[in-house]
DNA sequence: TTGTAAGCGTTATCAT
DNA sequence: ATGATAACGCTTACAA
C-alpha cells in the first residue's frame, strides 16, 4: 500500500481507506490510486487486516463429506449466501469421528473466523468449551437440539422415522427392513421409525448396516443380503438415503420383484433424481437449500446485527408419496 | 502467547517455539506451556503467523460447482492430501463465468495462500497475469495445455471425444447423437466426435445442448427431445456426464427401447453407480481421485521442494465397455 | 535453552 | 480530505 501510495502522490493510509471506504477520498485522488493499483497489480493482504480490525470475513464450515450431495448442496447454498455478502468459506471434511472435528476446530480457530457452521449436535466436550470461548456465532446444522452451542438449523430426526414408520403402518405393511450407512443422524432414524413401526404394527423389523458410504452399489447390495440372509422379499424397506433406495429399486427390478406391490422402498432426502427414478421414490423431503441458506442468514444476522433471529430453527421435512411405496 | 509465558513463567517467544519447534524448548518449560494453554483454552493466531512468516498454510481451490460429483471428488482427494500436510483448503465456486473466476482469484489470493487450484485452462488474462505475479504454485485441473500458468494435470478432452468417436464407428453405429451440459470442456469432446463420426461413417451427428447442470431428469429429457425432434431411435448416443447417461438409459427403458441394441448409450466420467446401473454403463472412466491427488502432489514439490515434478502430467483416461453399448 | 528487538501490512485513532 | 502513529499477535534474527 505504500507503494501504491508513493505512485499516486498520497499516503499509504489514503490508498487504505479508498479501498475500504472510497467516499472518504477525493475522486481525483481515488482515480490516481486506482490507475496505480491497475499497473503494479495490488492485491491487498487480508491477513493484515484482518490481524487489526479483528473481522476476518472468513467463515469456518465443517462437513463429514463433500461428496454426499446431502452435505455439498447445502454447503452450496450456505456459501453462495455467504459470498454473496463479503465473506468467504473455509471449508474442512471431518468425517465422522469426533476427535477429527476436534482438531479441524482447533484449526480453523486459528484462522479467526467470524463465525463457525457444523454439522450435526453431537460434539466433544473439548470442542464445545473451546467453541463457546472463541466468541463467534456457531450455528449446528442438519438436526435441533434444546441446548446448541448457539445456533441450529435442522430438524427431529426421530420425528421423521416416526413419519416414516407411521407410513409403513398406514399403507398396511406388516414387514419392514431398514438399510442405513451407519452415520449417527441416520441410526436415529432407524431407532424412532423401529420402534413405532413394532408399537403399531407388531410386525418383525429387520436391519442392515452398511457401514460404507452410501452408494447405488451398496444399496443392490443390501437388498441381495436383505434377501439371503433375512428371506426379506416383501414388506417396505426404509432406506436412510435415495441413492440407496435408487440401489434397492434397481436390484428389486434385476431380479423381477414388484415395486411396490411386493416391496416397497422409501428413501430419505428426496433428492433431484428420486423423482426421475422408475417408479418415483416416495421419500422423505429436506430442503437443503434452506437449511445452508437460514444458517447463513441466521449467522450473518448474528455477525452484523447483534442477534435477532432466534436460536433453535426447526426447518421440518415432509413425507412426499410418489411410486415406490 | 504472552499471556501463556506469564503463566508458565516465561517468554512469549518461548511459548511459540513450543508450539512450531518443541525440540528447541525443554520438556520442563513444555509441560508448564502446554498446562497453561490447556487451561485458558488459547488458541494460536494463525492470521499473526501467516503475515510475519509469509506461509499462510491455506490453499486456494477454484471449482465450477460442489455439488456435481465430479468436482467433489477430485476437491476431496485433493483437500486430504493437502491436510494430511498441514495445509486447508480455502473453497469458493466459480460457475463457469470467466469474469466470477477473476474475482475469486483476487478474492483468495488477498488472503496469500501458498499456492492455488484451478479447475480448467480457460481464465480471463487479468486472472493470468495477476496470478503469475502472485509468484506462488498454481494448478489447474482436468484439462492439460501446452502453456499452463504453472502445472496442469488432466487430459485431452479432444483425444477423449475421438476414442468415443471410434468406439461407436467401431462397434457398427452409422447414426450417432451427442447431448451434452454446455460446458466448455464437454464441448470440445463433442465437436471432436462429431468430427471424428462423420468422417468414418459419414453418418449422421445429432446433438441436444441441455444449458442446465446434468441431473437424471435432463437425462430423461434430453432423449425425449432427441426422439421428438429428430426422430432419434436407433444409434449411439455420447453423453457428457454418466448422470445424463443414467437418464437416457431410464427413459428409454420407460418408453420400451432396447438397449444396447437398439439405441447405445455412453456416458463419460465413469462414476460410482455406473457400473451398477442397469444396463451398466459403457462410459470414458477418469480418475478423479488421482486428479486430486497428483495435482496436490505437484503443489507440495513447488512449494516445499523447489520444483521437482514436471509441469504437464497428462494423467489420460480410458474406455470401459460394459452393456450400454 | 531462553530472551530481546524488529517488523510483517494492514486498520483505528487522533490530528491537521 | 489527508496524514502520523500506534497497535494487531505472531516469527525471525541475533544475543546471552
Amino acid at each position: 500500500m505504500a507503494a501504491i501510495g508513493r505512485l499516486a502522490g498520497v499516503s499509504q493510509v489514503t490508498v487504505s481507506r479508498a479501498l475500504s471506504d472510497p467516499s472518504k477520498v477525493s475522486t481525483d485522488t481515488l482515480r490516481r490510486i486506482h490507475e496505480a493499483i491497475e499497473q503494479t497489480g495490488f492485491v491487498p493482504n487480508a491477513l493484515a487486516g484482518a490481524l487489526v480490525s479483528r473481522k476476518s470475513r472468513l467463515i469456518g464450515a465443517l462437513v463429514p463429506s463433500i461428496t454426499s450431495i446431502v452435505y455439498s448442496a447445502m454447503v452450496q447454498a450456505f456459501g453462495e449466501r455467504m459470498r454473496a455478502r463479503g465473506y468467504q468459506i473455509l471449508l474442512s471434511e471431518t468425517g465422522t469421528a469426533l476427535e477429527d472435528e476436534e482438531r479441524a476446530i482447533m484449526l480453523h480457530l486459528s484462522r479467526r473466523p467470524d463465525a463457525m457452521m457444523l454439522t450435526g449436535i453431537h460434539h466433544s466436550p473439548k470442542a464445545r468449551k473451546i467453541l463457546l470461548g472463541a466468541g463467534i456465532p456457531v450455528v449446528e446444522l442438519w438436526d435441533i437440539t434444546e441446548s446448541p452451542i448457539d445456533l441450529c438449523v435442522g430438524f427431529s430426526h426421530g420425528a421423521a422415522g416416526l413419519a416414516a414408520a407411521d407410513f409403513a403402518a398406514d399403507t398396511g405393511h406388516d414387514r419392514a427392513a431398514l438399510v442405513h450407512a451407519g452415520d449417527e443422524r441416520a441410526l436415529r432414524r432407524k431407532d424412532a421409525f423401529a420402534e413405532r413401526f413394532r408399537q403399531r404394527t407388531g410386525g418383525n423389523v429387520v436391519e442392515i448396516n452398511l457401514n460404507a458410504p452410501a452408494s447405488l452399489g451398496q444399496g443392490r447390495l443390501a437388498l441381495s443380503r436383505l434377501i439371503g440372509e433375512f428371506g426379506f422379499e416383501k414388506g417396505l424397506i426404509f432406506c436412510s438415503s435415495d441413492l440407496l433406495a435408487h440401489g434397492v429399486v434397481t436390484e428389486a427390478q434385476t431380479r423381477g420383484l414388484r415395486i411396490p406391490q411386493q416391496l416397497a422402498v422409501m428413501g430419505f432426502g428426496d433428492q433431484e433424481f428420486a423423482a426421475h427414478v422408475e417408479p418415483a421414490l416416495t421419500t422423505l423431503s429436506v430442503d437443503r437449500e434452506a437449511l445452508g441458506w437460514r444458517a447463513a442468514e441466521a449467522l450473518l444476522s448474528r455477525i452484523e446485527g447483534g442477534q435477532a433471529d432466534r436460536s433453535i430453527i426447526d426447518l421440518g421435512f415432509s413425507l412426499v408419496r410418489r411410486k415406490s411405496a
